[in-house]
DNA sequence: TGAGAGGTGTGAGGCGCTTCACACCCGGTT
DNA sequence: AACCGGGTGTGAAGCGCCTCACACCTCTCA
């Protein structure tokens, strides 16, 4: 055990937003988180829940969804490794905007508000790499906002497919683009219904753009699904 | 001249951002900050420019908006006195997500990007500040998403519609609520066409929910609008 | 082995919204 | 006067997507 605590800040510094912090901070912030394991399928927090912690990712996936009245569900995000979540209702200590549940077994560093924003009063640097991740959510929010406005539901699924097939395959080295989805999850992704999912899907089987292969989706003509999105 | 140098930092602390600056960080600022005026229609800055500076409202409205491929437009958002906006391209030095227009003849104060950086690294207090108006920003915009997602045009405008009269009249005492907006613009603000706009008014006219006059939106029950939303 | 759950494929019908087309009204211009 | 641009009102046609309904397949579990 005469490692750990080095291991732990490493832990630690693997998510972006703590990757710059010097020992004694992260030793400050670690003293006072949690790890915490959840199983697949639980419940991470609800929208309307009081936000009194933030997350980070040290293993597994977290989907953050919104629900509907009618109990359908849009899938907002989905966050892994070093990935943080759950800063806005924690700064601004209101409800926490949407719902999280773990995708797969995971594995989350929780930081309780209190700590953190003593944290961040005493450390500018920390702070404004907190005020680059939100820029980058938000920069990504307003472009699903454009989406929704602008693109149809068959440009929705292609961007979306492209997008995941990028940042899951980011630098593993598989020689075909394949995806492992469900379509219906993929409907909630884009905001669709999964038989509209389904019937864009075979469409483009039907023109070689994808082959579907197991339940899982391959890209053959990378082009073409760039010019729909 | 003599009061000019405090008047100049009450203006700056109208912003809600500024409001808790001690007068050493205000003049710092200031130093540095030109007021630039607009005209109606005038161009601010085109969503792709780079993001080297952030304006704070000091007088006018400031509609930001993300134009389509199809010459078609989206009104994110619309700025009055005291707002900031901007801050996202200048945080983390990219371009510009948007279109920012004056809605009305305006004064903006502008803020270059290495004045504030520098001024975020000193005042950890101004750095929270900011994270919370981030924080809203996206809290919003998520809500848009929200909105896009699981609302029919008809909830949307009524929604809209309630959200304009309420920040419109906030504060000011006019007894009917009322509204002057043109309907394309309304459309503009939804994500829906002018015509389908003017059909749903029509319906909540026959219903006795609205009235219209003059070019002006009167409504009469305001109950039946929040059902609606 | 058979039942049930969850994912997939597909057609019919319907609703909401867009586009197009046109008519009307008003305020400003020449 | 005649004329224009911009905002408004309205109907017809069409398309995209949703819901519903049903068939099939595979895996798991009793």
């Amino acid at each position: 055990m005469l490692g750990s605590s080095e291991m732990r800040r490493q832990l630690l510094r693997s998510s972006a937003l703590f990757s710059h912090l010097g020992d004694k901070e992260a030793d400050a912030i670690l003293a006072e988180a949690r790890v915490v394991n959840y199983a697949e399928g639980d419940h991470i927090f609800a929208k309307g829940d009081p936000g009194n912690s933030m997350m980070a990712v040290l293993k597994g996936r977290v989907v953050i969804s919104n629900p509907s009245l009618d109990g359908r569900q849009l899938v907002v995000t989905i966050f892994r490794e070093s990935d943080v979540f759950g800063e806005i209702a924690l700064l601004d200590g209101k409800e926490r905007s949407a719902d999280a549940s773990a995708a797969t077994d995971c594995e989350l560093l929780v930081v309780p508000r209190r700590s953190l924003l003593r944290l961040l009063g005493q450390q500018p640097e920390l702070c404004i790499e907190l005020l680059v991740v939100l820029c980058e959510r938000l920069r990504r929010t307003n472009e699903q906002v454009e989406d929704f406005a602008f693109l149809d539901l068959e440009a929705r699924i292609a961007k979306t497919l492209l997008r995941l097939t990028r940042d899951e395959k980011g630098a593993s080295s598989t020689s075909r683009l394949g995806l492992k989805i469900s379509q219906r999850a993929l409907g909630e992704l884009v905001g669709g219904s999964r038989e509209s999912v389904n019937k864009h899907l075979q469409d483009w089987k039907r023109s070689g753009i994808i082959a579907i292969e197991k339940g899982s989706i391959l890209i053959r003509d990378l082009e073409a699904l760039t010019d729909l999105a």
